[in-house]
DNA sequence: CTGTTAGCGCATTCAT
DNA sequence: ATGAATGCGCTAACAG
C-alpha cells in the first residue's frame, strides 16, 4: 500500500500539499491538485483510515447494537438505517449481545476502544446506560433513562388501532397474548391493547358480559402455541397475537386443534413478515414502521455526531394497520 | 479518554512496561503488572484501537459484504459468522452492495481504506475478482475465480435429493422455476433438478411421457406467481420453486386461483423460513446449513487471517431435505 | 525485567 | 499557495 509520502514524491510536492489536495481541506492550486491527484490515481493510492481515525479522532465508523441478526424486525431497521450512515460517510460495525446484559456491557467495551463516533442501540437491559459523551440513539426498545434519545414504533395507539378493529368487527370476547412484559416493546403493546378493549368497555377477566383475558408467555412460536392450550376450551372468539412468532404460534395451535381461522375464532397479529399478507386467510395485523425508524434513528445520530444539539426524547412513529382476512365479523350471540 | 502514558505515569513505570503488562506480551514483574493494571482501572483506561491498528498493521475487523441486510439467508449465517469471529477477537463491519456491481466494487475500497483484515463476501458480480493478499472467502455464492475460497451449500445434491423425493412420489410431468441463471446459486439448484429429472427419464419440454419443464424468473414472489401464470391451463403434477421467495408466488398464485396444494398439485421449496413448517400443508424442501456455512467461513478466514496456508476452493457443505405434506402420492393416470 | 526511542500514516499547525 | 515539522496513541526493538 502506497503512502501519502508516496505520493507527495511522486507528485513532486510536500505531504501537507498533497494531503490538503486529496481531502479538499485547505487552499492548493489547480494545477498542482491535479498532479497530486494524477500521482495518487497511478499509484492507486488509498488514505488509511486507521491514521486518519488517529489523527482527526473520530473513526467515522457507528456502532449498532442488537440483540440478535437473525430477526427481521432488527434487520428491516438495519437495511436503511445502514444505506442512510453510509450516504453520510459512516460504516456500520455490528456486535450482537445475544439479548444478555453482559454481552451488553462487553459490547459497549468494544465500542469505546473502537472511537466509534455513535452508535444505535437495541437496548436488553432496561437498566441500562450508556457512557457519557458518546451520541447514542435507541431503537425499537428505550431504557428508563429519560435522558436518552430513542426512536421507536408507537406500538400503543399501533395496537389500539389494530384492537379496535377486531372489537368493531362484533368481538367481545377477547384474548391478548404478549411476550416477557419487562420489555419497553411488549409494555407498549399491552398497554394499547388494554386501552381500546377498556375504552369499549370489556372487562378484564370478567365471567359474564363482554371481556378481555391477557396472556403472557414466552416470546416464541413455542410460547404462542402454549398459551392458546392454557386456554383449553374457553376459546375466545378473536385472540390478538403481539408479535409475529406468537402469531405462528397460534397458526401452528390452530392448524393442529383443527380451529378454523377466522370462522372459529379471529386471530390479529403484530409485524408483517411477508407470508403474513399470503396465509390463507391473509393475517389482520399491526406493522410498525420499520423502515422510517432505521431512517430516522439514522437522522438523529448523523445530527448528533455532527456535533447540533440532540434530539433527545423518545419519538414515536405511527405504523399502519393492514385489515386483512384473519378477522372476521362476529354475531354477537 | 486516558492513553497509556496517563496509565504508566500513574503507575510509576515507562510505557514499554504498561503496553506489556496491559497486552500480556513479553515479560513483566507480578508485582509491576499489579501496580498497572490497578492503574488502568482507576483510570478506566481502553486502548485506542485505531493507534493500535496503525501500529499493528493489522486492524481485527473483518469486513461483511453482502448484498442486503434484509435477507434471511444472509442473515441466518451472519448471525453464526459474527458469533464466531467475535470469539476470536474479531469485529464485523457490515456492508451492503444493493446486489449491484458498483456497489461491490465501492465496498472493496472502503474494505481496503479500513485496512479489514479479512472479508466475508457473498458475491454478486460473477466476474468479480478481490484484492490480491486479502484473506476473503466467498459465502453462499461463488465467483468463477476458481483460485477463490468459497464456503456454498450443495445445492445440486440437495435440490437432486429434493427432486427424487418428489419423483419417488409418483411426479411424471414436473415443473422448476428458478431465478436468474447467472448466479451460481441458480445454476447449481437447476443443475440438481435436472439431474434427477433426467436420472429419472423425464424429457424436458417433452410432449408425451414423463416430461419436465423449467421456468426461469424474476427472484422474487411476484416471479413466482408470474411463472405460474405463464403455465396457462397446462399445469404439471408438481413444482419445485427453488428459493423461498418462489414458493411464496406460487402459494399466492395457487390461493388465489383455487389451486389446491397438495390435492391439485404437489410443490417442494427451497429453503425453511420458519413458516415453511406451520403452513398448510407444511411445505415440503430442501433447507441449505446456514448455520453451518457461516461456522466453516469464520474457520477459513480465521486460519487464513492467522497466517495458516488458505484452504482454497469450494467447500459444499450438505443440507437437509425435510419432507413434510405439500409434496403428496401421485397417481399414474 | 524495564525504560527509552522510533515510527505506523496522516492532518494540521506555522512559517514562508 | 506551499513545505517542514509536530504529534495523535500505541507496540516493537533495543539497550540497559
Amino acid at each position: 500500500m502506497s503512502t501519502l509520502a508516496d505520493v507527495a514524491r511522486l507528485a513532486g510536492v510536500g505531504t501537507g500539499t498533497a494531503s490538503r489536495a486529496i481531502s479538499g481541506n485547505g487552499y492548493v492550486d489547480p494545477d498542482t491538485r491535479r498532479k497530486v491527484l494524477d500521482a495518487a490515481a497511478e499509484l492507486g493510492y488509498r488514505r488509511n483510515a486507521a491514521a486518519r481515525a488517529l489523527r482527526e479522532r473520530r473513526s467515522r465508523v457507528v456502532g449498532l447494537v442488537l440483540p440478535d441478526l437473525h430477526n427481521e424486525f432488527y434487520t428491516a431497521s438495519a437495511a436503511v438505517l445502514q444505506a442512510d450512515l453510509h450516504a453520510a460517510g459512516y460504516q456500520l460495525l455490528v456486535l450482537a449481545t445475544g439479548n444478555d446484559p453482559s454481552g451488553e456491557r462487553a459490547a459497549w467495551e468494544t465500542l469505546l476502544d473502537r472511537q466509534v463516533d455513535g452508535v444505535v442501540h437495541v437496548p436488553v437491559d432496561p437498566d441500562g446506560t450508556a457512557p457519557p459523551g458518546l451520541p447514542v440513539v435507541q431503537l425499537n426498545r428505550h431504557t428508563r433513562d429519560t435522558t436518552a434519545s430513542a426512536v421507536v414504533s408507537d406500538d400503543v395507539a399501533g395496537v389500539a388501532d389494530l384492537t379496535r378493529g377486531v372489537l368493531d368487527a362484533g368481538h367481545t370476547d377477547v384474548v391478548a397474548i404478549v411476550g416477557a412484559t419487562q420489555l419497553s416493546t411488549s409494555a407498549e403493546r399491552l398497554a394499547g391493547f388494554r386501552r381500546a378493549a377498556e375504552d369499549a368497555g370489556l372487562v378484564e377477566d370478567g365471567t359474564d358480559g363482554p371481556r378481555f383475558r391477557v396472556l403472557v408467555t414466552e416470546f416464541s412460536a413455542d410460547g404462542g402455541a402454549a398459551a392458546m392450550r392454557r386456554l383449553g376450551d374457553d376459546l375466545p372468539s378473536a385472540v390478538v397475537a403481539l408479535s409475529s412468532r406468537l402469531v405462528m404460534g397460534v397458526l401452528r395451535w390452530a392448524g393442529e386443534g383443527g380451529v378454523r381461522i377466522p370462522e372459529d375464532m379471529s386471530l390479529a397479529g403484530l409485524g408483517d413478515p411477508e407470508w403474513f399478507a399470503i396465509w390463507r386467510p391473509a393475517i389482520t395485523t399491526f406493522a410498525p414502521p420499520l423502515a422510517d425508524m432505521g431512517r430516522h434513528a439514522a437522522r438523529r445520530l448523523i445530527a448528533a455526531m455532527a456535533g447540533e444539539a440532540p434530539e433527545t426524547g423518545i419519538l414515536r412513529l405511527a405504523g399502519e394497520v393492514r385489515t386483512r382476512g384473519s378477522v372476521s365479523t362476529h354475531r354477537r350471540r
